[in-house]
DNA sequence: GTAATTTCTAAACCTAACTTGAGGTCAAGG
DNA sequence: CCTTGACCTCAAGTTAGGTTTAGAAATTAC
């Protein structure tokens, strides 16, 4: 048997969609972590496929970079993840994935309540709970959501 | 009775917890058009409150400000919209909702295929439909979700 | 053994959504 | 009248998430 060597980052590239220079940045970023052939080129597993499939899916629920990071910490970077490995993973994903979703059929019952009554304020109607932005943390779209409700009398 | 004269933009700031640079960037935007008084102030109807908080609640949603424009675009600038005008928008603003709730479900519903049969890859079933990706016009977290699953057999 | 691809790094550039800063004006209180 | 605070404009800076470019080295393909 010979020695095992890696993918290219561009057969990751292939296999994924992603862009090579998406994946260089993933790398910057601490989400997946080649290591370099003797001739200085990246190096990957074949089940990083995976990992950047996952990375991709939690993107394009919301998630950012720094999050999705936290996901993957879990799973071993030295080795082929086991199912179990995947397992974890999935399942606090999964409880991240089940908050947003509950957060959003709030807001759409309040949405509801609110076009049936007619008061058609979403404000008043707390939509926003404070509480599940979780993704608040300085930077981007600041100033999500303060508490302050409009009462609407004098200016 | 005297004149209606508006309100300024930091008693909207300080209504929606919004920060005066994001309300004058908005108007940038187009997302909200205020007058001008004699002394080249903004000033706003105070029913700019709920532009606003709905401004706010579409984006934590995850719609982008132009998308929002689009909700918003029916609602009149000049007068004080009817409840009717909300309702209007809701019901548009709702359809979308929905489609992004459903989007999750599925992916939940995936993920608790993959988790149960431990097969663990997210790719190959289908998680992604590309179908649902209207939000992707050329920039941003581009190439998501190809069509080509990961399959594991040869390098 | 050459030619054509890939890959490498580093730095610059890009968009969205804002914020910050500089320098100046407007409005209300004392 | 004068000061203080809110507002104004315009330009530049910021963060996230990448892409593009340039010049060089490594691989692969013929």
């Amino acid at each position: 048997m010979t020695a095992f060597s890696g993918v290219s980052i561009g057969y990751l590239a292939d296999r994924t969609g992603l862009a090579v220079s998406a994946i260089r940045y993933y790398e910057a970023q601490g989400l997946i972590t080649p290591w370099r052939n003797s001739g200085g080129q990246r190096r990957f597993h074949r089940a990083d496929i995976r990992r950047l499939s996952f990375i991709m899916i939690a993107q394009q629920i919301g998630f950012s970079l720094p999050e999705i990071r936290g996901f993957l910490k879990d799973l071993p970077g030295g080795r082929t993840p086991t199912p179990e490995d995947w397992t974890q993973i999935s399942q606090d994903f999964r409880s991240h994935l089940d908050q947003r979703i509950e957060t959003l059929q709030k807001l759409r019952d309040n949405l509801d309540g609110c076009i049936g009554c007619g008061c058609l304020s979403l404000p008043k109607c707390a939509l926003y709970n404070p509480k599940d932005r979780a993704a608040q943390k300085g930077q981007g779209p600041r100033y999500l959501m303060g508490d302050r409700a409009e009462t609407e009398n004098d200016p």
